[in-house]
RNA sequence: GGCCCGUUCGUCUAGGGGUUAGGACGCCAGGUUUUCAUCCUGGUAGCAGGGGUUCAAAUCCCCUACGGGCUGCCA
């Protein structure tokens, strides 16, 4: 057998959606798997939509995520070159090869006129206007117009496109890896462009030849394909490549997380989070998104989350890091519908991941978010909050809310607690306690909690009157890790202060 | 509208003629904990509907409904 050869092959018209993520991530996985080779391939025809920064995304994120092409417009390859604007008179070679054959032709009508025919078919009851066998003779085409004129027109310098002609009362099948053996009668196809006015091929002429020449073996792709596969059937047949046509498998599409359709890219906006790997950033504000690395999610989380959704490994298992999905994938667990979006499960995947670290990389991972807040710290504290607020985060900002108090004095307090507890004989307790930590020569965990447990049991207090009044005049909040050594890592200093501090505070807010 | 594809707990999914229909997320309850989180235990909830085929259907077939995709000189 053939050596395996994939390729991800996205347009470079603004940010890598996070299924077209899903998509390379198939791809990368069944080409590790089987020894093959993963291809990263720009298809750039569609200068219109052509988006500059766009290329250098989507290499950004497949690095982030650790699928790294071995062939593709940075790795080079024999197969090259990989951005289909540098490989260009290849296209139209076999555009013209497939007219002089019979199986495509010119044809002239512009996309003005195309737009008027299509609106006055409709307006006469036709749903959706077809150029196609039972249209095609009443165009302004080679068809009609004969070869010779048709070249007479083109040498006279008329804008014209290629059309495949599909042919009448023919089934085409082909076997699907994913949804099986898929069949079209032709007579439902459109007579589709292959070249445009601007000699550049489409993606239906485009593909197949690239595919064709780059030896690609499986075309692992959205679902969103699978109508015009039939047409590439086609094409495969007519430059007499079928003996060499690759297998297709065709992916079931990510859907919103709610209400009807598909995933978009505004979703991320309108649900709170992210649909794309890395942040965007364009003009224009409403085409600026956050990415699942901005978010805080990791890469391994975003892989692992992103394999479970449309394909398992058939048992119970669900962590998978990069290296054990390979060793589990297989195109035949993929799954045949649509998944919803859930980002809750991505979340939960991300703590598992952090959970995983060390309090060392956990430290690392947090510093970045830290930073950014403009907040200081000790090196060496960082360490230990690292092990404290580890298995209280999903994801990696959440730092900053959770743990703020570690990095400044400058939080709220939980007003609510303060107004329930903050009177006699509880405020007493605790402004006393506060005198006794203040004598406290080795200000340490165990020492902290000595004197705390030892005088709450000393004077037959209750936990509940004492602690969470200690917890927000040090932390703001109820909630948060062990505060004795919460404690330890602020120092002695920093705790009285914020004794003292919270004590004038609660004041306030109880009158 | 037409064509193609699909439909198992709220969500992701296992199961492909005989199962108490399994797991995970979420949610709820309990336990642990100074609180929160982690962790542990338990619970909640599903075969879209209708016809067939069969001794037996979530599983095979048909119809309907619903969902998704396509229907561009976009990919």
């Amino acid at each position: 057998m053939n050596k395996i050869r994939v390729r991800f092959a996205p347009s470079p018209t603004g940010p890598l959606h996070i299924g077209g993520v899903r998509t390379a991530l198939y791809n990368y996985l069944f080409a590790k798997k089987n020894n093959g080779t993963f291809i990263l391939r720009i298809e750039d025809t569609d200068q219109t939509r052509y988006v500059p920064g766009a290329e250098e995304y989507i290499k950004k994120s497949l690095a982030w995520l650790g699928l790294n092409p071995e062939e593709g417009p940075d790795q080079g390859g024999e197969y090259g070159p990989y951005r289909q604007s540098e490989r260009k008179e290849l296209y139209g070679q076999y555009a013209k090869k497939l007219v002089d054959m019979g199986y495509a032709y010119y044809a002239f009508d512009t996309p003005d006129e195309l737009d008027k025919w299509r609106k006055k078919m409709t307006a006469a009851g036709v749903h959706s206007p077809k150029y196609d066998h039972s249209t095609r003779m009443s165009m302004n085409n080679s068809l009609v117009l004969g070869k010779e004129k048709a070249l007479q027109m083109i040498k006279e310098g008329v804008p014209f496109v290629v059309r495949l002609k599909v042919p009448e009362n023919e089934t085409i099948v082909f076997d699907d890896i994913v949804r099986g053996n898929v069949s079209f009668n032709s007579n439902e196809l459109d007579d589709k462009v292959i070249l445009k006015a601007d000699g550049l091929p489409t993606y239906h002429l485009a593909n197949i030849v690239d595919d064709y020449f780059m030896k690609i073996t499986h075309v692992i792709r959205g679902e969103e394909w699978l109508s015009s596969t039939a047409h590439h059937v086609l094409l495969y047949r007519y430059l007499c490549w079928e003996d060499s046509m690759p297998r297709f498998a065709h992916l079931p599409l990510l859907l919103k997380p709610v209400g009807k359709g598909k995933l978009s890219k505004r979703d991320g906006a309108k649900f709170g989070f992210p649909v794309f790997p890395l942040s965007w950033e364009s003009d224009n504000p409403e085409d600026n998104f956050i990415g699942f690395k901005e978010f805080g999610f990791l890469p391994e989380a975003t892989i692992n989350f992103l394999a479970l959704l449309g394909w398992n490994p058939g048992n119970d298992e669900e962590m998978f890091e990069l290296e054990e999905l390979i060793k589990s994938f297989s195109l035949d667990k993929i799954v045949k519908s649509g998944a919803r979006f859930n980002i809750d499960k991505a979340k939960w995947f991300n703590q598992q991941y952090l959970l995983k670290k060390s309090d060392e990389e956990f430290a690392e991972l947090i510093k970045p978010w830290i930073e950014k807040e403009g907040f200081n710290f000790v090196e060496e504290d960082l360490v230990k909050i690292a092990g404290l607020m580890k298995p209280r985060i999903e994801l990696l900002p959440e730092i900053i809310e959770k743990g703020k108090f570690f990095f400044t004095d400058d939080f709220d307090y939980d007003e609510k607690i303060v107004r329930k507890k903050w009177k006699s004989p509880n405020k007493d307790h605790v402004i006393e306690l506060k005198g006794k930590l203040a004598n406290l020569e080795n200000f340490i965990k165990k020492e902290i909690e000595n004197i705390i447990k030892g005088y709450i049991e000393d004077n037959n207090l209750s936990f509940g009157n004492i602690f969470p009044l200690l917890r927000v005049a040090v932390t703001g909040t109820t909630k948060g890790p062990d505060l004795f050594d919460t404690m330890e890592i602020l120092g002695k200093n920093k705790v009285l202060l914020r004794f003292d501090a919270a004590f004038d505070r609660f004041e306030s807010i109880v009158k």
